[in-house]
DNA sequence: AGCTCCCGCCAGGTC
DNA sequence: GACCTGGCGGGAGCT
């Protein structure tokens, strides 16, 4: 491939801070910085040195590195700042570009030149992350294009002036078009849309994800996996280690034993598809467009993932792969700016999560088949071209498509269609959609599945708290389990659970505290309380067992948006308030992403 | 030690 | 058959 990186480039690593500023942020996404080190203003200067040199200039080339610094130079944080800088800076970048000009007229000779060699030195693992390529080649183009000009993308065009290869460019593409943000024409070639479709496929995906009960499938992995911990502190057994991250898997056994008798090929067929970072983009972004508030794990967005494929997801390894592909999600999808690293701290350790950022008053779905952006700066002319994408984001299967995908994300509904007819085809499939393919069955087949295994899972919890009130998503999932093609697709999960749970003793919430997540159909009642120190807001999850006169032990967990230089905030006053109850505490710390690229881009638009 | 994710192999698809 | 596309997981860098 022509793409192919130089032998020398991958032998030679140097550590260097990421792109990506750790903050905390609060609930309402109030980001605190952290107390500035070196390294971190280091690093901060830089991306602003690499932001600002984007105000000035025309479309981005690759920053090249390091003739600043000789290659014996120890690795600084000054090196470090001195390097990102002067791949910032345009007069330097000119200057290599004159500079790889005149060595590739004398490519033939194989020899790398003196300074080829530094460059290779001073690249890092860092400098060739995804999200900073995507921050290059976003840069590249208007947020809002002009449709009168050339939008075209060639694919051997951007690899080779990122300097990347060209399969790192399939990755972000792919995320991109997932959000239709560009569209493939041809091979080798896409077109750059922008953010022109954005708001309407996000509105469109925030509709399926509630059609499929997305919001309510976190719930019930959330639930579970408290009442796992709180089984696993009894028995301090060490069945832990095998249950931890299987559990989901195991739970999901009734669905997979009923899928297991479909045909393997056209399982692993399906499957491949399904793992498609398309798809999964799309359903890594409906996980933050149901979710309230939008913080989603990559635990609890994998194990989805993988309840979607349990014919073959079963081992660590598909769990630890699912994340992988959600790394690489994430990492575009922050260089959108549409989420924002933060971690997840429980007693057992940080978990990765991720904050939606991105646009939240999204078109109303009912507006979506109509040119109704609520972006007033909203060119006209796109809007025409909003709508043919909303339309066709979701097709009807009498789609008819030639080779290009302009416009639409055909192939994926293509395989989503494959997908539910092997499905409703398989002898087991437990159920059948009747419905036509239209936005509303997206994807409810599996997620019949998934519900019937939730629901399953919420009965025996039901059992164990057999003394808690009935929760109307039992309800919600006895009519998805059991009724799934007689729901309306209009139905949307918040019907379903707009009820709380009947007789359920809702707690005194202090002043100030708003409900963390919804309280509607999960027996764990979380809030957010408001730090009254430096740092963000807790979410307690309150379970209603804990709500009665003997709460148990660990019924009750708080989830604290770290507040900054405050990497301890276990015992932070709002903490304390609850301290009585509180024996987890989940620790959200943000990954801040550079400044946004909109500004000097749309200039250039 | 666990998290993060780059890297490139290679299978499947397309031309 | 050549080339394109992208799933996948090893393993290195980072925390």
């Amino acid at each position: 491939m022509s793409s192919t990186l130089p032998e020398g480039q991958k032998l030679i690593r140097k550590p260097l801070r990421s792109p990506f500023k750790e903050t905390s942020a609060n609930d309402k996404g109030h980001v605190f910085v952290e107390p500035q080190t070196p390294l971190k203003n280091a690093s901060k200067a830089s991306e602003a040195a690499f932001l600002e040199s984007h105000k000035n200039m025309g479309p981005l080339t690759t920053p090249t590195k390091g003739l600043e610094a000789p290659s014996s130079e120890p690795w600084t944080p000054t090196s470090n700042l001195k390097m990102l800088i002067s791949a910032a800076s345009p007069e330097i970048r000119n200057r290599e570009k004159e500079r790889s000009v005149d060595s590739s007229e004398s490519e033939n000779s194989q020899e790398p030149e003196q300074g080829e060699e530094v460059e290779k030195l001073q690249i890092s693992r860092k400098d060739k992350s995804l999200g900073l390529l995507c921050y290059k080649f976003l840069a590249r183009y208007p947020n809002y294009p002009n449709p009168a000009v050339n939008n075209d993308i060639s694919l051997d065009d951007v690899a080779a002036e990122l300097k990347v290869e060209r399969r790192r460019i399939y990755d972000i593409m792919n995320v991109l078009e997932s959000l239709n943000m560009v569209s493939r024409l041809a091979k080798n070639r896409y077109t750059w849309h922008g953010r022109v479709k954005l708001a309407q496929t996000l509105a469109m995906l925030k509709r399926a994800g509630r059609e499929n009960r997305y919001g309510q499938l976190m719930q019930q992995i959330r639930q579970r996996s408290l009442e796992r911990e709180e089984r696993e502190f009894d028995l301090d057994g060490e069945e832990k280690e095998n249950e931890d991250m299987s559990s989901f898997e195991m739970d999901g056994d009734s669905g997979q034993a009923e899928l297991s008798g479909a045909d393997p090929k056209a399982a692993s067929a399906n499957s491949r598809k399904d793992k498609s970072l398309r798809v999964m983009s799309q359903k890594f972004v409906m996980l933050f467009l149901v979710s309230s508030p939008p913080v989603v794990s990559l635990e609890i967005a994998a194990k989805i993932l993988i309840g979607e494929d349990q014919v073959v997801d079963q081992d660590k390894n598909k769990f630890k792969t699912k994340i992988r592909r959600l790394y690489d999600i994430a990492n575009v999808l922050s260089s959108l700016e549409l989420i924002k690293k933060v971690h997840v701290t429980e007693d057992r350790g940080r978990k990765p999560a991720f904050k939606w950022t991105g646009p939240e008053d999204l078109p109303s779905p009912k507006n979506l088949g109509t040119s109704t952006l609520s972006s007033a700066s909203q060119p006209l002319e796109s809007r025409s071209s909003v709508d043919n994408c909303a339309k066709n984001l979701f097709s009807s299967p009498g789609t008819k498509r030639g080779f290009t995908r302009h416009n639409s994300l055909v192939k994926l509904v293509k395989s989503i269609q494959d997908d539910r007819r092997k499905i409703n085809s398989a002898p087991s499939s437990p159920v059948k959609m009747t419905g036509d393919s239209t936005n509303g069955g997206f994807y409810t087949n599996k997620m019949a599945h998934l519900a019937a295994i939730c629901k399953k899972q919420l009965d025996e919890q039901l059992t164990v708290h057999r003394n808690q009130p009935t929760n109307k998503v039992t309800d919600a999932l006895n009519g998805s389990t059991s009724q799934v093609s007689e729901l309306p697709e209009s139905t949307s999960a918040s019907n379903h659970q707009s009820h709380g749970p009947s007789g359920m003793q809702i707690p005194v919430l202090p002043a100030g505290a708003i409900p963390y997540l919804s309280t509607k159909c999960s027996p764990i009642i979380p809030v957010l309380i408001p730090q009254h120190q430096a740092g963000g807001s807790y979410a307690v999850y309150m379970h209603p067992t804990s709500l009665r006169p003997q709460p148990t032990s660990l019924a009750v967990r708080s989830m604290t948006f770290e507040s900054p230089g405050s990497a301890n905030t276990k015992t932070s006053p709002a903490a304390t308030t609850s301290s009585n109850q509180t024996n987890h505490h989940h620790t959200v710390k943000s990954r801040q992403v550079p400044q946004p690229l909109n500004e000097h881009v749309e200039k250039r638009a």
